[in-house]
DNA sequence: TCCCTAAACTTAACGTGTTAAATACATCGC
DNA sequence: GCGATGTATTTAACACGTTAAGTTTAGGGA
């Protein structure tokens, strides 16, 4: 069927951008998700416990954007971390429909200890991918995101 | 939380290299999904028509790794489509274990409607990011994914 | 031939992605 | 003050992602 006189056309699917950064992603992750799973959280949990680790306290609106979670994942998330004592959720004060999530001392904890570890398959990766490659696929990457983001 | 003391460091989640790739792509697929959600597939039942269009007929094994889809995953997704008619499954003559898969007719006509709209949500995005970006982004993950496979 | 191991799916179970709808609270304009 | 509208979050429903376990069929010796 990849006769070209079919009619149309289009980039195979070998060569296309959105299928390029799902293996890329998919293949990086794959290295960080055993150790994860080890210690009980995943990948998205991970991302909700890190933005926390770096923000005193968030609504829960930001906290999705920050970690690139959709709210109703996120509602899920926060329940689960919660039940585990690895978040703090309380009301906003002011604004009563808001809620106000923060890292417990356990969250914090389970960042110290998983924190050295990441560092250590990120560091594995960059040996095999270049930090180079690695630094311009950043850069150019959130140049992406900028102009796919200007509305 | 951002305190440098804190003793132990890694890489803010907004400079990580998977929640970059997430968001590109999150990006992206958002400007296909609602054009392929009208038509009545999803992005991955998307991924694995488009597959099937480019070779003749595949065993499930390898269009599972051409779509850069989990084999549980696939098994689910070809239910769906050859309940609607859009594949033709059988099993391989050779190996009773093995499942031979195929676009059906209607299959084709559904890739030649979507095609064209693709291509212009593709290239509506080349507008925005520029050309060079695009390819340079492509060559570099490409690269990535072969450092990251080499076993 | 028979058993053991491996391969190709498939099923199960649980978490997340996605969209739409529901709920609860704020706000604005009258 | 009150109702219309908008915002923050949750719930629901269905599809996919992920891991583990189950089925069926191949292949490779003893």
């Amino acid at each position: 069927m990849t006769d070209p006189t079919d009619g149309f056309q289009f980039s195979r699917t070998q060569r296309s951008l959105p299928m390029a950064l799902l293996r890329a992603r998919e293949l990086l992750m794959e290295r960080f998700r055993p150790m994860l799973s080890a210690h009980g959280v995943t990948e998205q949990q991970w991302r909700v416990l890190r933005v926390l680790h770096e923000s005193e306290a968030l609504e829960a609106t930001e906290l999705a954007k920050r970690a690139s979670i959709l709210a109703p994942s996120l509602s899920r998330i926060i329940k689960t971390l919660e039940t585990r004592g690895l978040i703090r959720v309380t009301k906003s004060e002011a604004d009563a429909r808001r809620s106000l999530l923060a890292l417990s001392p356990a969250g914090a904890d389970l960042i110290a200890k998983i924190a050295p570890e990441s560092a250590q398959i990120y560091s594995e990766i960059i040996g095999k991918a270049g930090e180079g490659r690695m630094i311009t696929l950043l850069d150019e990457l959130e140049q992406l995101i900028q102009d796919l983001t200007a509305e």
